[in-house]
RNA sequence: AGCAUUCGAGGCG
């Protein structure tokens, strides 16, 4: 049994969701971690409505859920704001012995800050004996992607009353908000307090970071972030590139773009999309149309939001006849 | 013996 959920775990992940399935549907006894392995792997896949309707014959088959069930489904619910579903899984939670269970409670925390149900994850807050940072993250992260700065950073300053101590989930949660407001002297405390108390940097943190100052307009330690330590990957790239971009800095960010290439990193639909307005607000179609080629070699180009950056790249580059092409041939117009 | 929770980059308009 462990080597058919190991198994189908290592087809889940690796894209092959489909063969994780017919392994999933032929394997004779079922038990709950095969139940929960596929739950995830749909979960992961982004394919939600299979998540859910796996928990569903899961119910039905009789097999008793674990704690990590109710965690993986209920990710699905806090990912896409399925509060229905979300609080019969807390009743059921509840009828299992499970609603005190640090992850579940975390997850269902998650699921209700995220749905705008603050109400309710402070409620599932106070039926716990003990908190620990990551329930904290969760609600702050509700309330940042709810656009709820000041709510954000109220919680923060309880925690750290409480004498919890932030971690960097906390603060690349957090930072966003910050930056969406633009005041920098925020984002410095911020910032101040992550160095003095040794907060690890993760790729997260650093590229929440690197984001905050180039919304700030402080393109000086944007940059300076960004050196001070090697860490990088390609989201960090990319947050460099729209960072200069978005500060009109259009040479630095086609910089950035060689500067990744020259190490090897992999650019994706994401990174090109960024680039792209640089190469149009430089009027380079010599630039852009090697961009485009790039996108076309790496099957990336047909990703809508790609599409329509080039088409807008040519045609800022005055070469309406070009642009024209990309419109005729892009596979998806929306 | 096998599974799990909180966090990051994007175009035009």
């Amino acid at each position: 049994m462990f080597v058919g959920s190991s198994l189908i775990k290592l087809y889940a992940e690796n894209a092959c969701i489909d063969d994780a399935r017919l392994l999933f549907d032929i394997m004779p006894n079922r038990d709950c971690v095969l139940w929960n392995v596929m739950i995830y792997g749909y979960l992961k896949n982004e394919d939600y409505i299979n998540a859910i309707e796996v928990f569903l014959e899961m119910r039905k088959s009789g097999t008793k859920p674990n704690s990590v069930t109710f965690v993986s489904t209920l990710s699905v619910c806090a990912t896409e704001g399925i509060i229905r579903l979300g609080t019969q899984l807390h009743g059921l939670s509840v009828i299992f012995g499970f609603e005190t269970d640090p992850p579940v409670a975390n997850t269902l925390v998650s699921v209700y800050s995220k749905c705008k149900h603050f109400i309710d994850a402070r409620r599932v807050f106070e039926t716990m004996p003990r908190t620990d940072v990551v329930l904290w993250n969760a609600i702050i992260s509700g309330y940042v992607q709810n656009g709820m700065m000041e709510q954000a950073l109220d919680l923060f300053n309880e925690m750290i009353d409480l004498g919890i101590k932030p971690d960097s989930v906390t603060f690349s949660s957090l930072l966003p908000s910050i930056a969406e407001s633009t005041i920098l002297e925020l984002g410095k405390e911020a910032h101040g307090y992550i160095v003095r108390h040794g907060v690890p940097l993760d790729v997260f943190l650093k590229s929440a970071l690197i984001d905050l100052y180039f919304k700030c307009k402080d393109v000086k330690m944007a940059k300076r972030t960004f050196e001070q330590t090697s860490l990088t990957d390609i989201v960090i790239y990319t947050g460099m590139i729209s960072g200069y971009v978005l500060n009109g800095m259009n040479m630095d960010a086609v910089e950035t773009f060689r500067k990744l290439m020259d190490e090897g990193k992999r650019p994706n639909s994401l990174t090109l999309a960024s680039l792209l307005p640089a190469c149009a607000g430089l009027a380079s179609p010599r630039l852009g149309k090697e961009v485009h080629g790039f996108a076309l070699k790496n099957g990336i180009e047909s990703r809508c939001y790609v599409g329509s950056a080039i088409l807008d790249m040519y045609a800022k580059c005055g070469r309406v006849n070009l642009a024209h092409n990309v419109f005729k041939n892009m596979s998806q117009r929306d």
